[in-house]
Parts: C-alpha cells; structure tokens; sequence
DNA sequence: CTAATAGTTAGCCATATGGAAAACCAAGCG
DNA sequence: CGCTTGGTTTTCCATATGGCTAACTATTAG
C-alpha cells in the first residue's frame, strides 16, 4: 500500500511539492499529450530558461518525470506509474473519512430507534 | 496563470502545498479519525505549539481543515469535500495518459499487422 | 481571587524557493 | 571552421517556510 518499489522512494513529500506549482502542473498536463523537448516545454511558458530547468529538476527529484538527452536534446517523459500513489493517499483518506461517517450515521440511527 | 481549460481551479496550489509535509499529512490522518483540539493534535508531535500553528494554518488556508473556538479550546475539523478535487487532478492526468498509451498500443498493432 | 490551561502573538534564525541575467558548453549546420 | 541552436552553470535577489523562545491573552478550575 505504501511503497511499490518503483524507481525512487515513492516519498509523498516531493511527489506533493512538485504539484503544487501551477507551472509544474501546466508541465505535466503538456507531457500527459507525450514527451517533449526542453524548449518545446518552456516555449510557452512566461518564464525564463534557467527558471524551467529549476521547475524541471524539481519534477525529476519527485520521481514525476524522466528526461533523456540525445544529442543536444533534452527529452522529457510521464512517469505515470508515479501518478498512482499520489492519488492513492487521498483515495486512503477519503475512504476512511467516509467509513468514520457511514459508522457516525449507523449510531445516529440506532439512538433514534432506541433512544436512552 | 496560464491555465489551459485543464484541471480545476488553480486551488490546487494550496491544498497540494498543505499535503507536502509530513506533519500536515499525519493531522489530515487524525482527523480523518474524527475531529480533535489544537494540543490534542500538537500533543504527539516533536514540534513546538506555535509552530504547530502556522501548519494548522496552512491546512485551514488550503480549506482541508476547519476550526473553531469553543471558550479556550479550538476544535478541528477536517472537510471531506476538499480531498475530491486534490484526488480528482491526478485521476484525470493518470486517465489522459492511459488513453494515449492505448492509442499508441493500437497504432502499434496496425503497423505490425500491416507493414509498411 | 488565583492559578493552571489552551492558545496566540511577536521576534528571530537558517534554509528553501522562484525568479532573473550572464556567461558558458556542445552538437549540428553551412 | 565558424555560427546557431539547445541546454547548462553560476550568481544574485526577494520572499516564503519551518523551526525556536519568550511573552501575552483568555478561559476555566480551585
């Protein structure tokens, strides 16, 4: 349930921290489409080079994204079996939170039918 | 900024910043268990109160947790409804990937039975 | 009323983050 | 060979983050 021994640590706190920037989430809707070049990434993008290889590196430590150079190409790939335990851990906490209120609501009614 | 009609509203800047540390995670998971009071919360954790506070308030700006005062104690509560979207982001890219890796699959197919 | 309890505010510090400009490789092209 | 293209490294800056202690406020228990 925790680590599914795929790559790196699947730590939570880099997976989180790399999605909360809207410009590093922007990345990984473009990569959902395929990989992409470094500049085709970044063209777009209102920010500086330099600044998309900060944001870049970023993803690559969270385990999100695979680069592979060729040449003088940088290339940038999904990495969509990371994708999975991100959810998961929401997925974990919402179900758990459910199951505590189906219970929370079986006691309500029990007291109601068999008040004290 | 640039958001592309992609995904939800840009929110998910706070509520996937507020789960990318460790102590967040682990009040989310308390409280999943049912609402508690400030030190009942801060009690277990190697950390002092007031810095325990500016976590708790983060999680409150990122809407994942609410509070309130009652005398001196203030209760927290977690809010069920805010773990969808923050879940839902990760499905709908993990979705749109698997779709273009079934597209690419099926191409492939058509290519080895009908080769160039 | 006094004291303990439960938070809160206010500083302070070190490190991390997001941003930029400039200068610097290295691979292809003509 | 020399120029251009695609990245990379370095340096620098302002702000944010996570941590602390100390001092303060406001309830409630005795």
């Amino acid at each position: 349930m925790e680590n599914q021994a795929l790559g790196p640590p699947a730590d939570l706190d880099a997976l989180y921290h790399a999605m909360s920037d809207p410009t590093r989430r922007a990345v990984v809707e473009q990569l959902v489409a395929g990989p992409a070049a470094v500049s085709e990434l970044a063209g777009p993008l209102p920010i500086s080079l330099p600044t998309f290889l900060k944001h870049l590196k970023v993803l690559e430590r969270s385990g999100i994204v695979r680069t592979e150079k060729q040449g003088r190409v940088r290339t940038c790939h999904l990495q969509p079996e990371r994708l999975g335990p991100a959810e998961d851990w929401f997925a974990s906490q919402r179900r758990r939170m459910e199951r505590r209120l189906d219970r929370l609501a079986d006691l309500a009614e029990d007291l109601e039918r068999n008040p004290q």
